[in-house]
RNA sequence: AGUCCUGUAGCUCAGUUGGUUAGAGCACUACACUGAUAAUGUAGGGGUCCGCAGUUCAAAUCUGCGCAGGACUACCA
């Protein structure tokens, strides 16, 4: 029980870190945060789930204080806000880092290690940097619930998500199709929509690109092609990947674009040719420098080639004409080679007419369904239908063919110098970017062949496999889909209920993401995450879906009766025990669900579908599965959902809001959340993305460590709204530190020194606020303004406002007004009301910054707060934390007040600078200063502030000049803001006419309170609403003005103000004397001042002011002082002379 | 290519419903103060408010068209 306020040497931020963090953990405060709150409303919260099997970075920190700072207000205001923690453990980033870290390829995965060991590697390897986590959230003060968890992979997490799949597959949500997808044959997997969105996948890259052309049979239909020639007639296609040339089957024509024959000779072979393609593209491939020369002067090798337009016809002239294959390899089934419609078609870049391999691209699948047109496909040996490149991204093998498919189908000895070629030279190991690639050695052969027209290196946008980095093809897959198409305006609807902060993330990233829906692709073919729960008959006409362990035990006991299965994997399995351990005693996952075999209605065998689903499926229920719903949690559910705030970056709007807000529309029609922040992306300092490959993330680890997680936490919030991109910078965090911290660690040291000295320890009662004089009751209206900005800012989810709030408050007007005005209250003098009142007020302010920075700050200001708190016990909580918000007491917010104040500051400020104009140094007093009255209001306004300007500018006097003499010279501006919506267009000559007013109409017009003024012959009247009179100066004196005050400063010093400059000049000197001798503050001296006639007279007059200020029992005047504890000063230019002070014993 | 965001001092950012001297901090320069002192204050320089056009009496602010940067979307041949 200390009476005394805790000092400090210096302020060391990371130490006070530590030592606060060790209290907490001491005293479990963030439980208590929680208890002292129970049975309180809540406030629902929702933490997204991280994957630990990656380090935690500095965004990390950006977005958690986020979450922090909302939490730990809300909790200020009296909820109770659980935060439960979770993690991320499936997916393919966890599959992948497996992998590397024990050198297989997914291909391995069932063959070098089983299924089980693969995923027990999984599932030990996701928790990986868990301890890091757990370390960068506990120092970074990131309250969150860490001992309970949430973890995505284990059993009763998945039973929610199967609950959750059962209630969409019953709502005929549920369905499987094959699509052209995204597929990273580097990954082995199809990639959703979400994940090929991930910033970053769409790259530049060169590729080779070939024009290739392609020959017109000649019929009845193409014969105007033909038309007056006697050569070939080819289409002109252009591809960016020229491997799909050989599983070309149409070509597509813009319905409305015009084509153009035209005839001219192979670049590479000289042949004689007729080309169609766009007439708007023609000058990309035809030099118009090269018209008019003659076909006939053309010989093989030459360089310029000519050329000759002929006839044109538009798109739908070509439909439906047929042409030679370009590379017979395999010939397809079904109709092909033929040209089709595409509305999508364009004379942007290309030719006008596009190539189509309908097993390779979304649009060209959809276009050939439509127009009948065949794909080009291999049956394997399994009989399976296939394209022509596997899984592993190279050109099926003919031995991995189907026998009968390639008898009949494949040309062998065209496709054999290319089966098993990689379709990218990235997919391929053994193979560099340097290697040739399957691109060029294809552009090759249809140079030879007559069959291209140019072929080029071209850069082009591509996308790339979000963990691999290699790239992405389109390829035909099964998928499972959940139709989120369905309930579109549904969604979009309840997202305009949603509060986004900012706005427009809501609005039009995600609202224009929603308008834009496609069905969600649920598969993935992977093998550690949550599996589809569905079962299928070996003919698929009968299907299950399971929807709870329960259900799935009692199947198997049918399946076990019917004699397809030996064993129930469940047997232990207690229904109705939601204890880890019954849970723990059965594995969902694979291989061990796959083993599973079910009975169907009509006795069929039904084998699971061997899908996993998406990881943002996982993440998405995280509401309900994280409290298990509905096996638990199932009557407080609405308490619990949905969440009133969560807070993740900006990236996620098409991952896990999205997913939330699909999954909770879906099933339960509602929004998941209510609130949202949306943080933006933390650059470095120079606005480039931080990554490892780069080496300019910041480690967040280190500042922690280096400046305490205050100031990174503060920095990060006040210096950009967290929507905007922050530009890290550690200087800047360095600023924070000292510009804030600094001052407010400076303020309290003050406060500590003298209550300390006094015995303030706040056991008086408060002073009523009309006994405190001006100056508190001043910064204590301020406090309160500043309670009210504070908690609208925190109310509106803009901490960003709420920090700069404070910071301002406590630098400008606490320290540097508040403080500096006040110093002399708090030293010396009687331990009396105003200084009791000095201290209160200082007292409150800084418990109230406490408070208010908490959430922002809540290391330092724990640790203020409970500094202040030692003592005066005004508190009984433990911790800032626990305390109650502070309500602003309307009743101390004195507008008027703030005001006057507001003046005095501008009046010193003016005079100060006067000062400094003649060179007139603030120790120096000066009889008086003169201010202009412009209304009678202003003369109890500057009257109750008139002592604190006097002290701070070191004058005598005030007086106010009510300009009856006219000694003022006046200024007359317009008032636009009133005269503007009255006057309009005549606006500029009446701001012209007030210009030329003179001295006496401003008189007049000021006696007589309106004034006419002749505009365009018309008479206008102004009234002195509609302009603004000031002071401009005053004859004779030195003047100063800004906005409408105006002060005049008295420069003569007389030789008493003189004497009382000098005896000033002594007290600063004996000062520095003091404090450069170590003395106590409260030492008391004794002064000897040496003889010296410029100052003897100063010094006789003012000796008691002198030892009162020194604290010196005895001033005197020798002639000499010598010795080696005479110090020399020197008073003014050219007067020096000797004093000795000794510091006298109790 | 589309959607959205951003563009204000050398740097990081404010800038209310449009209203006439466009602000703060950092940095720089000078000065001052000093028992808050490894602090502090005051002043100064520094601006094409990205550009152009429009609306208006009046535009950093509203509208349109551009430019630059960023994010996202995208089958783009």
């Amino acid at each position: 029980m200390s009476t005394k306020f805790p000092d400090y040497k210096n302020l060391d931020l990371s130490q006070i870190n530590k030592d606060v963090l060790k209290e907490w953990e001491e005293n479990k405060t963030f439980d208590k945060s929680l208890e002292t709150r129970e049975g309180n409303p809540s406030f629902v919260f929702y933490e997204g789930p991280p994957s630990a099997n990656g380090m935690p970075g500095i965004h990390h920190v950006m977005a958690r204080a986020l979450k922090d700072i909302v939490c730990r207000y809300k909790t200020l205001k009296g909820f109770k806000v659980d935060r439960k923690a979770g993690w991320d453990t499936h997916g393919l980033p966890v599959e992948l880092g497996v992998e590397k870290e024990l050198g297989i390829t997914k291909e391995d995965i069932g063959k070098k290690i089983t299924v089980d060991e693969y995923n027990e590697a999984c599932r030990t390897n996701v928790m990986k940097y868990t301890r890091e986590w757990e370390d960068l959230t506990s120092k970074m003060g990131y309250w969150v619930n860490m001992d309970e968890p949430y973890i995505t992979y284990d059993n009763r997490y998945i039973e929610t998500l199967w609950w959750l799949l059962k209630q969409l597959f019953e709502k005929g949500y549920l369905y499987k199709g094959y699509t052209i997808q995204p597929f990273s044959p580097a990954a082995g997997t199809g990639l959703s929509t979400h994940e090929l969105n991930q910033p970053g996948c769409y790259k530049d890259v060169k590729d080779t690109t070939a024009v290739g052309l392609f020959k017109i049979e000649k019929d009845e239909k193409s014969n105007f092609l033909f038309e007056g020639i006697d050569c070939d007639v080819y289409f002109m296609a252009w591809t960016t990947t020229p491997w799909t040339l050989p599983s070309n089957t149409a070509l597509a024509v813009g319905p409305k674009i015009n084509y153009v024959r035209v005839r001219t000779f192979n670049p590479y072979t000289g042949k004689d040719c007729v080309v169609v393609l766009a007439k708007e593209l023609f000058n990309n491939f035809f030099d118009t420098k090269l018209e008019g020369l003659e076909l006939s002067e053309y010989k093989i090798g030459d360089k310029k080639i000519p050329y000759k337009p002929l006839s044109e016809c538009v798109g739908t002239d070509l439909e439906g004409i047929r042409y030679e294959q370009l590379l017979p390899w395999v010939k397809p089934e079904g109709d092909a080679f033929r040209v089709i419609l595409g509305d999508f078609v364009t004379i942007e870049d290309g030719t006008g007419i596009v190539h189509i391999a309908p097993t390779f691209g979304a649009d060209d699948d959809r276009v050939a369904k439509a127009a009948g047109i065949s794909p080009l496909i291999f049956r394997d040996k399994e009989g399976k239908m296939q394209p022509m490149v596997d899984r592993t991204g190279k050109f099926f093998k003919i031995e991995d063919l189907d026998e009968e498919f390639v008898k009949n189908h494949v040309n062998t000895e065209l496709y054999a110098p290319y089966a098993g070629r990689y379709v990218k030279n990235a997919f391929d190991s053994s193979l560099t970017e340097k290697d040739p690639t399957l691109d060029v050695d294809i552009a090759v052969d249809l140079k030879k062949s007559s069959q291209a027209f140019k072929v080029e290196k071209h850069v082009h946008n591509y996308p790339h496999c979000w963990r691999t980095d290699k790239p992405v093809l389109y390829y035909p897959l099964d998928s499972w889909f959940i139709k989120t198409t369905k309930v579109r305006d549904r969604m979009i609807e309840l997202n305009k209920t949603i509060n986004w902060k900012p706005k427009s993330t809501g609005e039009g990233r995600f609202g224009k993401w929603l308008e834009n829906l496609q069905d969600w692709n649920l598969s993935r073919s992977r093998y550690w995450g949550t599996p589809l729960p569905i079962w299928v008959s070996e003919d698929r006409k009968e299907m299950k879906c399971i929807g709870s362990v329960p259900e799935l035990k009692g199947e198997i006991v049918k399946s076990i009766e019917k004699g397809y299965m030996s064993e129930n994997m469940l047997e232990k399995y207690v229904e109705g025990d939601n204890s880890k351990e019954n849970y723990e005693k059965f594995d969902l996952h694979r291989p061990y669900v796959d083993d599973i075999v079910l009975v169907s209605e009509s006795g069929q065998k039904l084998f699971r579908e061997l899908d996993l689903i998406d990881v943002w499926f996982d993440s998405g229920a995280m509401p309900y599965a994280q409290q298990h719903y509905p096996f638990e949690n199932k009557e407080d559910f609405d308490k619990k959902f949905p969440a009133q705030f969560i807070a993740e970056g900006v990236d996620q709007t098409r991952g896990w809001f999205f997913t939330l807000h699909a999954i909770a529309t879906m099933c339960f029609d509602s929004v998941a959340f209510e609130n949202i922040i949306s943080n933006g992306l933390v650059l470095d300092a120079t606005g480039n993305k931080m990554s490892k490959r780069l080496g300019n993330a910041v480690d967040p680890f280190s500042t922690i460590e280096k400046y305490g997680s205050d100031p990174l936490r503060w920095y990060m919030i006040t210096n950009a709204q967290p929507w905007d991109n922050l530009k890290f910078d550690l200087g800047g965090v360095e600023e924070v530190r000292r510009k804030f911290f600094g001052t407010l660690y400076n303020t309290y040291s003050f406060f500590q020194l003298y209550a300390n000295v006094d015995g303030f320890t706040y056991s008086e009662a408060d002073v009523p606020m009309e006994k405190r004089p001006e100056i508190d009751r001043w910064i204590l209206s301020l406090l309160n303004s500043l309670v009210k900005e504070v908690e609208e800012c925190y109310e509106a989810y803009e901490p960003t406002r709420a920090g700069r709030a404070i910071q301002d408050f406590v630098n400008e007007n606490l320290s540097n007004w508040y403080v500096r005005l006040c110093r002399k209250r708090y030293w010396g003098g009687e331990y009396d009301t105003d200084k009791i009142s000095a201290y209160q007020t200082l007292y409150k302010c800084l418990e109230t910054i406490s408070i208010l920075g908490s959430p922002i700050a809540p290391f330092f200001m724990d640790r203020l707060f409970l500094d202040l708190n030692s003592v005066s016990k005004n508190y009984t909580e433990s911790s800032v934390h626990l305390v109650d918000f502070p309500a602003a007491d309307e009743s101390v917010i004195d507008k008027s007040l703030e005001e006057r104040q507001d003046m005095a500051q501008k009046i010193s400020s003016m005079v100060l600078g006067l000062r400094r104009k003649v060179k007139i140094r603030v120790r120096q007093p000066l009889s008086k200063i003169m201010v202009p009255i412009l209304d009678e209001a202003m003369i109890p306004q500057l009257e109750a502030v008139k002592g604190i300007i006097l002290s701070e500018i070191n004058v005598k006097e005030m007086e106010f000049i009510t300009d009856t003499s006219g000694v003022l010279i006046k200024k007359i501006k317009p008032n636009f803001k009133t005269l503007g919506p009255k006057h309009g267009k005549i606006m500029k000559q009446i701001a012209g006419e007030i210009a030329k007013m003179n001295q006496d109409d401003i008189v007049t017009f000021e006696k007589a309170s309106e004034f006419t003024i002749v505009v365009n012959d018309e008479n206008v009247v102004l009234t002195l609403q509609d302009v603004e009179i000031i002071s401009e100066d005053i004859p004779g004196w030195l003047v100063a003005n800004e906005g409408k005050l105006t002060v005049a400063l008295d420069v003569n010093i007389t030789e008493e103000l003189r004497q009382e400059g000098i005896a000033r000049e002594f007290i600063n000197r004996i000062q520095n004397l003091r404090k450069d001798s170590d003395f106590d503050v409260t030492d008391k001296i004794s002064l000897e001042i040496a003889m010296h006639d410029a100052i003897n007279e100063a010094v006789n007059t003012h000796k008691d002011y002198i030892g009162s200020q020194t604290l010196a029992e005895s001033v005197s005047l020798i002639e000499n002082v010598n010795g080696e504890d005479a110090k020399a000063v020197e008073i003014e230019a050219g007067i020096e002379t000797y004093i000795r002070i000794k510091k006298l014993s109790e």
